[in-house]
RNA sequence: GUGAUUGUAGCUCAGUUGGUUAGAGCGCUGGUUUGUGGAUCCAGAGGUCGCCGGUUCGAGCCCGGUCUUUCACCCCA
C-alpha cells in the first residue's frame, strides 16, 4: 500500500471549504454580470509557444511544461543531451500549463478579433499554475477572477473596477482595506523628474519594498542598482507622503511639472477620480500611492492594488492598463484594462478574520430515518414527495439501528429528522425531529413539508 | 533559484545521555440501551516512528542523501 500523497503546493477542497469558495465566487461572478462582463473560458493547456515570454525570465522558470505526449525522447540526438535542458525544450515539450488568464484572454481576442464587438468585456474564473515554492498565501494551483474591457482607452473602465471592487468587498464584510492606485505614467514621469530617465523598471521594483523595508533600505538598492546619489535624494518629498488624495495629486503636478508624460498620468488619475463623482461615488478606501510599482511590465496607464489591513495575506486582487496586449498575437492597437482577485488569498483573509457566515452550508434538511426494511419502503414515498416538493431530503439507505441514523444526521449537522416506525405508517404519517432542540412532533407528509419549507 | 524549518496512530502532539513490547488526548468501532443523536460509563481496533542508506552489540533519537511541511528572500495572486 502507499501512502496516499498530494503535489506540493496543491490541495484537496472538502465540503465546507468549497461551500465557502463558492460564497466568494458568487459575489464576484455576481459583481462582474452587473457591471456587464460576459463570462469566457480557455484550455487549462497552451501551447508553449503562446506562454513563453510573456512573464519575463523569471516568469518562464515558474511555467508548467507538459512533456510530449508518446515518445518524448524521440527528437533527442546524443549531441543535444550537454546542451542542456533550456536548448532541447522545444523537443521535448510544446504544451503548458496557463500561468494566469491575462495572456490566454490576449489570444483569445486574437483569435476572435472578427467575431468581437468592441469594447469586449469578458470575466474569467479558473486555477491557474506556478511553480512557485508555496509559502504564506501562494500555492502551485490557484484560481483567479479576471475582469478585462479590451478595446477601448475609456477611463470609465478604470472607475468601475474601482467600484467592483468595493462592492465585492463590502458584500464579504470586509471593511478595512486599501485600493492603491497609481499610473504607470507617473512613474515614468519621476523617474525624468530625477534626472534617471527610462530607468523606472528597476526604480520599481526597489521602491516596491519601502512599505516592507524602509526608506533607507531602499536608497541603498537604488544606488546598488545605478541611481546616483542627488536622484536617489529627490525622491525624498515622495518618501513620506501627506495624507488625502487631492493634496497628493497636487503635490505630484508640481512635483512632475517638467515631465509631460508624468502630468498626463496625474491627469488620468483626476479623471477618473472626477467620474466616480459623477457616478455618485466617493473615494472611501481609495488610496493614490505615487509610489506603488507592480512587477508586470506591460501595465502602461492605471495600476491597481488591493491591500487588507490587519491581515498577514499579500495583495489580494490587482490590475491595470495595458496599451497593447495583442500584439506579439499579431492584433496590434487594441488598449484595455483589467484586473484580478485571488480567491484563495480571499478565502485565507475571511478565514483569518472570521468572516464566514456561519449558516453557509445550506446541505440537505432532513433525514428520513426507519427500524426495518417496512419503514424503509414507507420512507421512500415520502423520499420522493419532499423532493417534488422541494425539500431536500435524503433517506438513511441502509436498514440499521435508529442511534446510527441519528448519529449519523447529527454529524452532518442536519437541521431534521423524519422517523419512519411502525407507529407512522399506523397512522399515515411523520415523526419530524428538530435535532437542534430535540423537539418532535408527529405530523402527517403534506405538514411536515409544510414544516420543513417554512424552516428553510 | 537562495537560506532556514518540519515529519511518530485518522487528527493534535509526548517520547529522558541511543537500551527490551512506542504513549496520551480527541476521533473511530462495538457494548451499556432491540423507537431516539449531540461532553455518561466500559471495552476494542489502529503505527516497517516520511523514505533510502550509514554509524553502533543496539537507532524514533546520531550522521548523509532524498521527498514533504512551514517560513523568509526573489518574485507574485
Amino acid at each position: 500500500m502507499q501512502k496516499p500523497s498530494l503535489p506540493k503546493g496543491t490541495r484537496d477542497f472538502g465540503p465546507l471549504q468549497m461551500a465557502r469558495r463558492n460564497y466568494i465566487l458568487d459575489v464576484i461572478k455576481d459583481t462582474f454580470q452587473l457591471f456587464g462582463f460576459q463570462q469566457i473560458e480557455t484550455p487549462s493547456l497552451e501551447n508553449l509557444s503562446t506562454l513563453t515570454g510573456k512573464y519575463g525570465d523569471e516568469g518562464d522558470q515558474l511555467l508548467f511544461k507538459i512533456l510530449n505526449s508518446g515518445d518524448f525522447l524521440k527528437d533527442l540526438t546524443p549531441e543535444d543531451l550537454p546542451k542542456g535542458s533550456a536548448a532541447n525544450l522545444t523537443k521535448l515539450s510544446e504544451k503548458g500549463l496557463r500561468y494566469d488568464l491575462t495572456v490566454p484572454f490576449a489570444r483569445y481576442v486574437a483569435m476572435n478579433r472578427n467575431e468581437l464587438s468592441f469594447p469586449f468585456k469578458r470575466y474569467q474564473i479558473q486555477p491557474v499554475w506556478r511553480a512557485d515554492r508555496p509559502q504564506k498565501g501562494r500555492y502551485r494551483e490557484f484560481y483567479q477572477c479576471d475582469a478585462d474591457v479590451v478595446g477601448t482607452e475609456s477611463l470609465l473602465c478604470e472607475a468601475e473596477i474601482i467600484l467592483m471592487i468595493r462592492r465585492v468587498f463590502a458584500k464579504l464584510g470586509l471593511k478595512d482595506y486599501a485600493i492603491k492606485v497609481n499610473n504607470r505614467k507617473i512613474l515614468t514621469g519621476i523617474a525624468e523628474a530625477i534626472g534617471e530617465q527610462g530607468k523606472e523598471g528597476p526604480l520599481c521594483v526597489a521602491i516596491d519594498k519601502l512599505d516592507k523595508i524602509g526608506w533607507e533600505k531602499v536608497k541603498e538598492e537604488l544606488v546598488q542598482r545605478g541611481f546616483g546619489e542627488a536622484s536617489t535624494q529627490k525622491l525624498l518629498p515622495l518618501v513620506n507622503l501627506a495624507a488625502g488624495v487631492k493634496e497628493r495629486l497636487a503635490l505630484l503636478t508640481q512635483f512632475l511639472s517638467q515631465s509631460p508624460i508624468g502630468l498626463q498620468g496625474v491627469q488620468e488619475l483626476e479623471a477618473v477620480f472626477r467620474l466616480l463623482e459623477q457616478l455618485g461615488a466617493n473615494l472611501d478606501h481609495v488610496d493614490f500611492d505615487p509610489m506603488l510599482a507592480r512587477g508586470l511590465s506591460y501595465y502602461t496607464g492605471a495600476i491597481f492594488e488591493v491591500k487588507v489591513n490587519g491581515v498577514s495575506i499579500g495583495s489580494v486582487s490587482g490590475g491595470g492598463r495595458y496599451d497593447n496586449l495583442t500584439g506579439v498575437f499579431g492584433l496590434p492597437g487594441v488598449p484595455g484594462v483589467g484586473f484580478s482577485f485571488g480567491v484563495d488569498r480571499l478565502y485565507d483573509v475571511l478565514e483569518e478574520l472570521n468572516l464566514f457566515p456561519v449558516d453557509r452550508l445550506a446541505g440537505t434538511q432532513v433525514l428520513l430515518t426507519h427500524f426495518d426494511q417496512v419503514g424503509f419502503d414507507y420512507g421512500l414515498g415520502c423520499l420522493t414527495a419532499m423532493r417534488d416538493a422541494g425539500v431536500k431530503a435524503e433517506l438513511y439507505p441502509e436498514v440499521t439501528k435508529l442511534k446510527k441514523q441519528l448519529e449519523y444526521a447529527s454529524k452532518k449537522e442536519l437541521p431534521f429528522v423524519g422517523i419512519c416506525g411502525d407507529e407512522e405508517i399506523a397512522s399515515g404519517t411523520l415523526m419530524l425531529k428538530n435535532l437542534a432542540t430535540g423537539e418532535q412532533e408527529a405530523l402527517s407528509l403534506t405538514d411536515a413539508i409544510a414544516k420543513l419549507k417554512g424552516a428553510e
